[in-house]
RNA sequence: GCGGAAGUAGCUCAAUUGGUAGAGCGAUAGCCUUCCAAGCUAUAGGUUGCGAGUUCGAGACUCGUCUUCCGCUCCA
């Protein structure tokens, strides 16, 4: 596994330095695992969130985008299994420094007991998870004496509860309960399966058909850490496919290897990848695997691809008692229509800043450019064209003769069309090394021959080439480049 | 949450045994008719993370606190 902590930190402070990522509330201190984007993060994250959501909604001919609300009914939460499968209790042991789900430690224990015996001990440790109870799970705890496996010892701290959601107050959300709570949603995905049947009937969408989403997603990581791979509040890119029941085996095969597209058509080459197939199954899931990309830090997760089943369909219609069928005219094998169903679902959710960060440390570069008798290097990001923060710098070679006028004339043709850069500040290769900093693919210089015979020089990014071209030639060179 | 390390200018770091904070890079303004960083001049920028204590005097010593980093723990 490449482990490159030193590239990590150095891509780290590259970020803040130039304007990419900068830490939350820095001026307070900063707020532990928050970030914010700064001029270029932001123009960068925009592209890939565009590039994303062009890629689903208009480059295919059944995916249609929504844009839900944070927040959502409480009851949202209960149907999708979030309010019970990630409110855990959680228990310490003090000698070994080991961190238990209560649940779990408990199981562990009745499996070495007789079966009777085990199965009175769960069906004691469930009705005081239901209640709530954490003081008594402590003492069944300390009563049976479960010990840790690591330390033997019995030396256990309180029970306490970890919510993976945050939840905040609400003005007036009707509630028997008279609480006001709501949680911040933990994914996008609830939002989109809560409007399936609005899109649907609206859109007059026939299965199978996709609905995508991008937006900001909470939780409460017990530990956050690693920069912006594992944040408190991040943006997710999903598309939730609505299908067939019993066609999921191929949908999720199709959808693995459409999203593999993708990510090789960011540039990446397909070493950089891997699938990692979850053995472990979601409560939600039949199927699963995650794109991972080799980072400083080794393989992790980018986008997960999921087969979700009729899970959350089919909870939300018993929640909400709104039916949550689908009628399929089409004639079926048996010569009979598929009728009223339940559609199921294949997921695919990637990332948005761990796309953001998986560009960064593909695209970073320190390179040597010495020669015997001058030192030289540079730091360059390589990011595809498209996706660059800024697209072209215009640099007039000095600021004098007339040349920052028609720097500014190019300037004036091509910032409609896409994002440039202007500077007429200090030396020419101090300009081009800026550039490079923050990725800009492409620099135009305007010096003394432009005024005779209109040419300039283009500098590319990667190679450090430079040609001569048109000054009318530039904007439909760069434009054609960045598509 | 536990253990370890560290917090001095935007960045990287200095500051003898405690004696009123300095450099390089960067930034800003200008000079040099300048196509790949580190040429010249000038300027700006710090209650040394914060709060107390010891001392005639604290960036340095003591305590507390906050934050960050590295491990461990958790992770749909």
């Amino acid at each position: 596994m490449a482990n490159d902590s030193n590239k990590f930190q150095a891509i780290i402070s590259h970020c803040k330095e130039y304007g990419f990522i900068f830490p939350s509330s820095e001026i307070y201190d900063g707020l532990s695992a928050v970030y914010d984007y700064g001029q270029n993060g932001s123009e960068l994250k925009k592209n890939v969130r565009d590039y994303w959501w062009k890629w689903m909604t208009q480059l295919q001919d059944n995916i249609v985008g929504i844009d839900a609300a944070i927040f959502m009914h409480p009851t949202t939460w209960k149907a999708s299994g979030h309010v019970d499968n990630f409110s855990d209790p959680m228990i310490d042991n003090k000698d070994s420094k080991k961190r238990y789900r209560v649940d779990h430690l408990i199981e562990g224990f009745a499996e070495t007991l007789p079966e009777a015996e085990g199965a009175e001990l769960i069906a004691s440790m469930e009705k005081l998870l239901a209640a709530e109870d954490f003081a008594g799970l402590k003492q069944l705890i300390e009563s049976r004496k479960i010990k840790c496996a690591i330390s033997g010892t019995v030396n256990w701290t309180d029970v306490r509860q970890f919510n993976l959601m945050f939840s905040t107050e609400f003005g007036s959300v009707s509630g028997e309960e008279g609480d006001n709570m709501v949680y911040l949603r933990p994914e996008t995905a609830q939002g989109i399966f809560v409007n399936f049947l609005n899109v649907q009937k609206s859109g007059r969408m026939k299965i199978p058909f996709g609905i995508a989403q991008i937006g900001k997603a909470f939780r409460n990581e017990i530990v956050a850490r690693q920069f912006i791979f594992r944040m408190r509040e991040f943006e997710q890119m999903e598309m939730q496919f609505f299908i067939r029941p019993g066609t999921q085996k191929e949908w999720y095969e199709f959808w693995k290897t459409e999203r593999m597209k993708w990510h090789l058509s960011l540039g990446i080459p397909e070493s950089r990848y891997r699938f990692h197939d979850h053995v472990k199954l979601a409560h939600y899931a039949d199927a699963a695997c995650d794109i991972e990309y080799d980072f400083p830090i080794g393989f992790k997760e980018v986008e997960g691809i999921h087969s979700r089943t009729d899970f959350d369909l089919k909870n939300h219609q018993e929640f909400s008692r709104k039916k949550m069928q689908y009628f399929d005219p089409e004639v079926g094998p048996d010569g009979k229509p598929y009728g009223n169903y339940i559609p199921y679902v294949i997921e695919t959710s990637i990332g948005l800043d761990r796309t953001v960060m998986m560009l960064l440390s593909e695209a970073y570069e320190e390179q040597d450019l010495g020669t015997p008798d001058k030192p030289d290097s540079r730091v360059v990001l390589r990011f595809p064209a498209k996706l660059a923060p800024v697209k072209l710098g215009i640099l007039p070679l000095t600021k004098k003769d007339g040349l920052p006028e028609i720097a500014q004339e190019l300037m004036a043709e091509c910032r409609s069309v896409f994002k440039c850069f202007y500077e007429e500040k200090d030396t020419i290769g101090k300009r081009y090394r800026r550039m490079d900093a923050i990725g800009t693919p492409f620099c135009i210089t305007i010096d003394h021959q432009t005024k005779e015979d209109g040419t300039v020089t283009i500098r590319y990014r990667d190679t450090m080439e430079q040609e001569r071209i048109p000054l009318k030639a530039v904007k439909d060179l760069v434009d054609k480049a960045i598509q």
